[in-house]
DNA sequence: TAGGCGTGGCC
DNA sequence: TGGCCAAGCCT
């Protein structure tokens, strides 16, 4: 039996009650979302701005409605209608999941944490989201908008440290309320205020529920003073080449020649390093004849 | 554990 | 204008 910390209301039901009349809309999120639903949400989600996930959600699920439908079909089916979502390992690890569920678990999303969280591509966010949000049950669901607004909430700093700490894991998990449907309810709230309301850049304090118990604000709001927190640049990297590369691939029906390839990226070696890292991922497969294909 | 891994919109 | 940021994961 966990003890919730008697403080702890002050933040759950004002965010639960926010949360009821402020949510957004999102198909992965009404009530008839299966788990293999939100599961591909979850992972199109990493990292990838929403109203970038949408109509490719959209498509995935119409083409791909049950895990089967797409462990049926050729990697590389994923990959091109992975799209420009970034990050295209992850439509890779998709498929992947989508075997393993229809190999392992009979077709069927696991609902258990340590289940989920074996599968490719689904780490610790993933398998407490799933099960939280598919499944109804009581996890710390900690993720860059939970963990921002926890920092602010809580600790009184404008952003939370650069890697996930221990204690943020703990804390998270102080703050959960004790049945596992309000838990879950809580999950998506907090998460959903960070995303509205308690912004990186702009944060909209004036329409913060919880304004009054915000140990930042309540400080001042004082900026945030550690080491630099990025440095993610990305014209002329092997990231750009490797997609430029995968672009040509998705933009073709089918196999491509070489010099299709050599014409999308002007440096040779870096070309050359990008694409066999491209091969060595399972991102692209080169064929006996020479000419290059999304996997099968 | 720090760094690699896409893409595009925003202020 | 361009650095910053977006529901992380893997090695």
């Amino acid at each position: 039996m966990t003890v919730t910390p008697p403080n702890a209301v002050r933040y759950t039901g004002p965010i639960l009650d926010w949360y009821a009349e402020h949510a957004r809309d999102l198909p992965w999120r009404a009530p008839d979302a299966t788990p293999w639903g939100i599961l591909v949400s979850e992972i199109m989600l990493q990292q990838t701005p929403v109203a970038r996930v949408l109509p490719v959600w959209r498509e995935w699920m119409r083409r791909w409605p049950a895990p089967e439908a797409l462990a049926a079909e050729p990697s590389g089916e994923a990959v091109r209608a992975w799209g420009r979502l970034g990050y295209p390992r992850r439509a890779l690890r998709l498929h992947a999941c989508a075997v393993a569920i229809t190999e392992r678990h009979g077709g069927r999303v696991p609902d258990s944490y340590d289940e989920l969280r074996a599968l490719p591509g689904v780490g610790a966010y993933t398998a407490a989201a799933v099960a939280s949000f598919a499944y109804r049950q009581r996890h710390a669901v900690l993720d860059t908008n939970v963990r921002r607004v926890l920092a602010r909430l809580i600790t009184g700093v404008e952003y939370p440290p650069k890697t996930q700490t221990a204690a943020e894991v703990t804390l998270a998990e102080s703050l959960l309320p004790p049945d596992a449907p309000t838990a879950a309810r809580w999950a998506v709230a907090v998460m959903e205020l960070g995303a509205l309301v308690c912004t990186a850049r702009t944060p909209r304090c004036v329409d913060c529920p919880v304004i009054g118990s915000c140990a930042w604000h309540q400080a001042g709001r004082p900026p945030y003073d550690g080491p630099p927190r990025r440095g993610q640049t990305y014209a002329g990297t092997d990231r750009q080449c490797r997609g430029r590369l995968l672009a040509v691939l998705r933009n073709a029906e089918g196999p491509v020649e070489k010099a299709a390839l050599d014409v999308a990226w002007s440096d040779p070696v870096q070309r050359e390093r990008a694409l066999d890292g491209l091969v060595a991922d399972g991102l692209v497969d080169p064929l006996e004849d020479g000419r290059y294909a999304l996997p099968s």
